[in-house]
DNA sequence: TAGTGGTCTAGACCACTAG
DNA sequence: TAGTGGTCTAGACCACTAC
């Protein structure tokens, strides 16, 4: 964090935050900001650039940064979170259940979806996801063993994540995801706590390490009443 | 389309596009493409960062600008897409059936959904979208009368987007979204042909014009097997 | 070590909004 | 017309990757 406009972006988030610009106000101009933060003015865009692509502001050209209503969502499980960091921020009470943990040949399918060669293994993992006693998602992962060599059951209670990242020191960059609704398996049955529901909602995810390999698919089936996605789009023309 | 770096972006999508750059493969350094579009490198990075952006490559610092797998997804109804676009491309028998067009006093809760003072009416527009015979989208808008102030009939048959941009020269922009499922609604039934569905999936839209209005909030109800959302997320820590 | 992308600067000119 | 953000330049130094 000790980029200049890093820091710039988390000021202005900050103040933002805490009341210091409201609703339809406009922030300074980009060129008071630079004299203020003495820096240039292209160090200022990118920084404002981060607050509108994250919703703070909106950008008007011969008026200002307009600042926008950022608590129109109040539960933003958006983009690319792990079960472990939305239970942190929830402080509710969440457990991870471990089904399988094991590795195999990958079949003709699986091995299209991650790019890779016959002779790789593929580590299998099925996780439920319990909130507050009840069973709502159910995490199966496709990660590849030649990446990512040794996961235990140990480590999947905890977080494939957090060990990918600190343990072995990977930088997991992105994912492209693909949300459906299907009906439910008989896997979902024996694995979630489905009530009278008859459908999921699925959430494919493909996920690339910093590098651009792909390294990891996975299908999250959230039982669909306590499913929610917040998403901020831009319009490109 | 005259600026310098959307010119060199959409250069760079076609070769992409025509396979003259394939998945794994780098393209020439910023350097080299600086020299070759005889511009400056800090354009080439614009340009390249909206096509890290959407998808097409991902840059590795030390290494190069890695193309993806860009064909993953064939079917990318993400974004902030009217009906209208998204039946231009896809070409099959789309039809907009329009059950009401009328404005109203809002209540309470719209008035907050829509950030405006009590005098300000909004319009209240209710349209099931067919494909193939099938009425498997019921969309409801709400549009604030003081900034939208003619709608017809006929303009919501066609398409709302279209008058606000092309007629009235308003610049929408874009739009936060939240999509959940949730039960049908006696609406739902009158509306759309639900087979045996119980349950929906709602796309409540707030849009907003590059002038950093809200102007617009939607309620999007989709039958639950002809749904899907394509996402791409960025991981930001 | 050579080459890559990431950050930052100090300036220029343009397109747009507002009074 | 004054002030705003949008684009573009030509250079600098740094962090990282690959060889």
């Amino acid at each position: 964090m000790k980029n200049k406009y890093l820091v710039i972006y988390n000021d202005l988030v900050q103040m933002i935050q805490q009341g210091e610009f409201v609703s339809g106000d406009t922030l300074p101009s980009e060129h008071e900001l630079s004299q203020q933060f003495s820096t240039s003015r292209e160090t200022i865009r990118k920084a404002l650039n981060l607050l509108s692509q994250n919703g703070y502001i909106q950008k008007v050209r011969g008026k200002g940064s307009v600042v926008l209503d950022h608590n129109k969502f109040e539960f933003p499980v958006s983009g690319l979170t792990s079960f472990k960091e939305i239970s942190d921020q929830l402080g509710q009470d969440f457990k991870t259940v471990v089904h399988e943990v094991f590795t195999e040949t990958a079949n003709n399918q699986l091995r299209s979806k991650l790019n890779c060669s016959k002779d790789v293994k593929i580590w299998k993992i099925s996780r439920s996801r319990e909130i507050n006693g009840e069973r709502i998602i159910l995490d199966k992962d496709f990660i590849r063993e030649d990446i990512v060599p040794d996961i235990t059951k140990s480590i999947a209670e905890r977080s494939i994540y957090d060990y990918i990242e600190n343990d072995l020191g990977l930088d997991i960059s992105f994912a492209k995801k693909e949300i459906v609704v299907e009906s439910v398996t008989e896997e979902d049955r024996s694995y979630l706590d489905l009530r009278d529901h008859s459908q999921v909602v699925v959430i494919r995810s493909y996920v690339y390490l910093a590098d651009a390999t792909l390294f990891q698919f996975t299908e999250s089936r959230h039982r669909p009443d306590k499913f929610q996605f917040v998403d901020f789009a831009r319009r490109t023309k």
